[in-house]
DNA sequence: TCATTTTTGTTGCTTTTGCAACAGTTTTTT
DNA sequence: AAAAAACTGTTGCAAAAGCAACAAAAATGA
């Protein structure tokens, strides 16, 4: 990927020069946003961590995506007329910038400078998003919870350059991420720990292949 | 969604006015690409139906994306060090655009029209892109087998505005999207319609709630 | 610092899903 | 038009995953 591009300095420009976002600060546990309303809403997290977060009617909890910063999400990324009432909540203290889809192609009131590169820039952050959504489904897909769960410790130890990494969930959450069962996913750890696949310490995974 | 762009005039446009980009015919079976080597490429579907296909060491495939006219695909929405072969094959005699991600921000040598909106034209795609990447994922994360029928049709019925309408798979291939077994899936369909759920006629379904 | 809440680890049991296999259809190819 | 290939529908059985429940540990917060 184009890695000359710097995200964090487009999101400071952003900020600074332009009058059709907003920046507001959540504390940990509150709702950032709801997808209900159609209003093609785009975030992005500045600070903190948030997720995505679906309930189906048995009170299943499922992470459909978490966030940590420059990452960017948002209602206009969902199709009108689902029926699910997703919502976003802070994981920790954030800080989000809020616009909507439509006002990035008028000009704000200074006519900043960040408009000069803003579609580009939107245009790299949406593809970043694909790519992390077609990790997701990468797991997702797996036809068992080995799969998933090593997949997604793939993906961790590569992101992080070494076998040994930290988890950056709960294993409660990551369960939820994962889409399975906690209780089912802890007992193929087990499996995976005894048949020498992995170790394990707290949080921190170690691949041993 | 701003439904005033209009993504088959910009891809004509884009098609007959700039040499930064390549058209190949692919009659049905036929091997598009594949996501092995990382050169950023991205790919529009002009015509015809594509599956992008993961083969598991068992044997198991995955459509891990289907696309019809006018969708996006290629290996520059998948990260570098994946170790999957990934590939995409023509269902259908095909017509596909490739460019890479890099060449659109070279000027061509024509200087052509496309360039004003083709950044623009560029997130608007990705952003459909996203859209169908989370409806994907809004199905993989449903629990059971019924859920992630149930989420598909609903899809599809919203899709075509109908209470029926039909399935845009073979039955095998559907399993395999939605990542499950067929004969389970079949099973399924079957107690769905014995309980009055749906009505099913060939490859033509009913809600009936 | 103490009480409360959340998370982790574990297990027996039940339900769901996957696998294998096969016969009957339909579609495609020659 | 016949042969081959792919798809559909079905089932019994095996394996995997989910559920429920609880104790212990850790984290939170008043």
């Amino acid at each position: 990927m184009d890695t000359n591009f710097d995200k964090k300095i487009f999101i400071e420009n952003f900020k600074h020069s332009c009058n059709k976002v907003q920046i507001k600060k959540f504390v940990k546990g509150e709702t950032v946003t709801t997808y209900i309303e159609k209003r093609n809403q785009i975030c992005i997290l500045l600070t903190g961590k948030v997720e995505l977060i679906r309930y189906d009617f048995n009170g299943n909890k499922t992470i459909i995506g978490n966030f940590e910063e420059n990452d960017i999400f948002g209602e206009v990324f969902y199709p009108a007329n689902t029926n699910n009432e997703l919502f976003v909540v802070a994981k920790r203290n954030s800080e989000v910038l809020f616009f909507t889809y439509d006002s990035l192609f008028n000009k704000c009131r200074r006519n900043c400078d960040f408009h000069k590169n803003l579609v580009n820039s939107l245009s790299e952050l949406f593809l970043d998003q694909i790519i992390n959504l077609n990790l997701r489904i990468e797991l997702l897909t797996k036809r068992n919870i080995r799969g998933k769960i090593l997949s997604y410790f793939d993906i961790l130890s590569k992101r992080s350059l070494h076998k040994t990494f930290s988890i950056p969930f709960s294993y409660t959450d990551l369960a939820d991420f994962l889409s399975i069962d906690r209780s089912a996913m802890m007992r193929e750890l087990k499996l995976l720990i005894d048949e020498g696949f992995i170790k394990k310490n707290g949080n921190k995974i170690t691949l041993l292949f």
